[in-house]
DNA sequence: ACCTGAACACCGTTCAAGT
DNA sequence: ACCTGAACACCGTTCAAGT
């Protein structure tokens, strides 16, 4: 009797949709969205497409849980008693960090759905708001601006990661890009001269909390 | 002598980059992006995909001179001696049409890389933004912000797009997403609830219009 | 209920052959 | 120089058959 198990007891190697959402993440993380076939799938997690299919509705389906399950980390609780502004920054950050390391998440984002995911981000960012004492009539179109903001970003950082060699130094590739925006006529194009120097030095990081600032002190001028 | 063709003249159905561009854009257009495939585009202009990879590199290089088009066409000259906020708001609008127009381009921006499209938005922006009077130091983060506040919307209009069936109606579409919303927790979800009302009525261009003047609110308190 | 794996329809891309 | 179209390698997905 001690050893009759319960019935959703399953065998350790068992398939379940988390397990194959772990191994898709793993390969998209490795070796990026391409290698990600369901062949590729089957050989790690030792079976056929069939069984895959079992617990997966399609790719889609696939790829939208591997991008939810990155997200819904993301929205680990700010700690209480955060003073508003901070609140929004460290929300705004975790999901920059996020996309950072998982880049196939941001190409993900403008493809797919989002759902539960950004519906998390609209409540996160839009109680802030509220805390912060932004107009009701407001608050709408300031935690959309922040979302919308955010996720811009995630998208133009996923699309470089991918343009990048995995291997590739950052410098080295932005001096690529600065080498081509300082071989246009700068009668044309004043303002990509003027701002090619920056760029090599630019954190991406803090240029992305820039933004949110640039959108907070527009926010506050609505009080 | 007269009928002596010249060099670069070409029968009218001959192929050429621009042709095949334009083919393309014309399925994603009427039919979507899944719709874009090589056979589909050998039928459509009647010939091989040998004579298309003759003038198109691959299935990407496609993609991108496709989407460089679209959005080449929007970065139309703002009329001389308009007032620089207006310029930025034009410009800004001009980008959401276009992809409201094309969507599969706003699924595009995250995904390849924009090079040239992306450093048009960049110099008008810019431009306008050191018109505006602010700060050197300032003004790249501030383009930054709006360049990537619009692709964020793009982004998310893309997505919107594909999500709902060609033939349905917006209002429908939004009031299903409420019905979910509205399901909810009121607890863990207050502000999903408060803003429920505001989805089906709201105006995305109107919207996206107010996060824009949101940054230039933000912009204007640093000069 | 869950898994196996052969098979299907379709895709991007190549290439030898033509003009 | 440019085009043709058969062929290749690969992909997502299905399904009859097993346990």
């Amino acid at each position: 009797m001690a050893t009759r198990r319960q019935r959703t007891e399953r065998r350790a190697d068992a398939l379940s949709k988390e397990r194959i959402v772990e191994a898709a993440i793993e390969i998209l993380d490795t070796d990026g969205e391409r290698a990600l076939t369901f062949r590729a799938l089957t050989q790690r997690l030792a079976t056929g497409p069939g069984a895959i299919y079992w617990h997966v509705e399609n790719k889609g389906d696939l790829l939208a849980a591997a991008t939810g399950d990155v997200i819904a980390r993301v929205m680990t609780d700010v700690p209480e008693g955060t003073e508003p502004r901070e609140a929004i920054r460290t929300m705004a950050l975790g999901l920059f960090d996020a996309i950072d390391a998982h880049p196939w998440v941001g190409a993900q984002i403008a493809g797919e759905p989002w759902q539960f995911a950004m519906l998390q981000l609209f409540e996160g960012m839009g109680g802030q708001l509220k805390a912060l004492g932004v107009p009701e009539s407001a608050q709408f179109g300031a935690a959309s601006a922040l979302v919308n903001y955010s996720l811009g970003v995630a998208g133009q950082n996923a699309a470089n990661a991918r343009l990048v060699e995995p291997g590739t130094d950052r410098t080295a590739f932005l001096s690529g890009v600065v080498d081509q925006w300082v071989r246009l006529d700068p009668a044309k194009y004043p303002f990509v001269h003027q701002i090619a120097k920056q760029l090599v030095e630019h954190d991406d990081r803090d240029q992305f909390l820039a933004g949110v600032d640039l959108i907070l002190a527009g926010v506050g001028t609505l009080g």
